[in-house]
DNA sequence: TGTACATCAGTGAACGCGCGTTCACTGATGTAC
DNA sequence: TGTACATCAGTGAACGCGCGTTCACTGATGTAC
């Protein structure tokens, strides 16, 4: 029945196919190896090929150079912290313990995350400037994204956008900074697991309680 | 006069200086290079000796290898951190506008010591898991010395120990994390820099905020 | 002080290796008719 | 539907290069007497 569809977009579809899930084979060998402690700025082309077995050559079939490939994965990391949002939005923010409960959630999301938070956090300050300043962008609005919810969920109420805005940028980064110690974690010390999750709810609350009596300035 | 000096601790004088002057150069050559956006775990030891034009298998008379190095660099930068903070007691915390000063003498310092904040910040999350724990444990010390200083001064009075220690690790990832963006800074644009300090402010502001109506738990 | 020997920071050559990049190719998939 | 041609993701070989590491060395500095 279907005559040949007539490909409006970019053309092949078997074809077109198979190359998107070898570069996305690609950006997943990329973060495999970050994953195991290598800095993204040090992995070599020949690594991430010979990762998912294709010749190097190959490699210029989807990306230009490493650094390609680092954007595209900074792309993606912009995806995966919205989804985060959208996941907090939808676990509804009970009110009580509101802000023990977020952290479980962003740890839980940490750990389905693995690989992709140690690639943002490992380059966010350090390594590569061009891929450092995308991340840095992903961040900002990452963290215009949850003002925005905070007011229209009206978390904290009777304060200016901007000063919402500084909030969020503040609990970002704490989240952020919060993440290499999560991942850094030794498996099963569940006793050490607390007392980070612990610290890092203090640390949220200490903001949230500041933002309580921030007096507009002006 | 001086007859020759016994020579109790390592020995040689004008001999070991020279060594003690090239190990620094060393040390000095990988911050230029992680200065000039490098990151610290990409660098090869070739690199380095080249910088400061030696030939590359003299680099085993200081370190075994850039691990080691890094390590040395590390507990230097632990000690330029502690000078900030010797730096800070002794501007004298004016009580008016005390963040705004100290945020204006911590940016002057990180100025001053662009090249060790670089490597610390850059290094502190990615890279090498060895560097990024030996880091993580200078800025523990620099987080309890700030707190002892904070105490001594009674800047956040009535509160325990173990708050003010949750408040300064506050500080102390809002510090380097501010670093970052500091150091990125393209030079001369003033309108920019004062937005960042004023911004910086603020989220201590928020933070001293909060601390001064925490109640204790327990 | 002067001499004979020991130490050892830095040399220079050599090694095998993995790197990024190029190239002409192949063969499965897609397109036109 | 069948055929002839075009496309292009992945191949495999080759290249020159910088890498980390080894080694025997040299010559300035230090030490013993």
């Amino acid at each position: 029945m279907s005559s040949h569809p007539p490909a409006l977009t970019a053309s092949g579809n078997r074809r077109d196919a198979r190359k998107q899930h070898t570069r996305q084979q690609l950006m997943q060998a990329a973060l495999t190896l970050v994953g195991q402690g290598r800095g993204f700025t040090s992995l070599s082309l020949r690594e991430v090929t010979r990762e998912i077995g294709v010749v190097p050559a190959s490699f210029y079939r989807h990306f230009k150079d490493m650094d390609e490939l680092g954007l595209a994965l900074v792309e993606e990391g912009g995806v995966t912290l919205r989804r985060l949002l959208r996941e907090a939005r939808r676990s509804g923010f009970p009110p009580k313990d509101m802000l023990h409960n977020s952290v479980l959630v962003y740890k839980r999301y940490l750990e389905q995350n693995r690989l992709m938070f140690a690639f943002i956090v490992g380059e966010r300050s350090g390594g590569s400037p061009v891929i450092r300043k995308a991340i840095r962008r992903e961040e900002e609005h990452f963290v215009h994204e949850m003002a925005h919810d905070m007011r229209e969920l009206g978390t904290v109420p009777g304060l200016s956008g901007q000063t919402i805005e500084l909030i969020c940028s503040l609990v970002v980064s704490t989240m952020l900074n919060a993440a290499t110690d999560i991942l850094d974690l030794p498996a099963g010390r569940q006793q050490d697991e607390r007392e980070l999750v612990e610290h890092f709810v203090q640390q949220l609350r200490l903001i949230f309680l500041g933002a309580r009596l921030w007096r507009e300035p002006g």
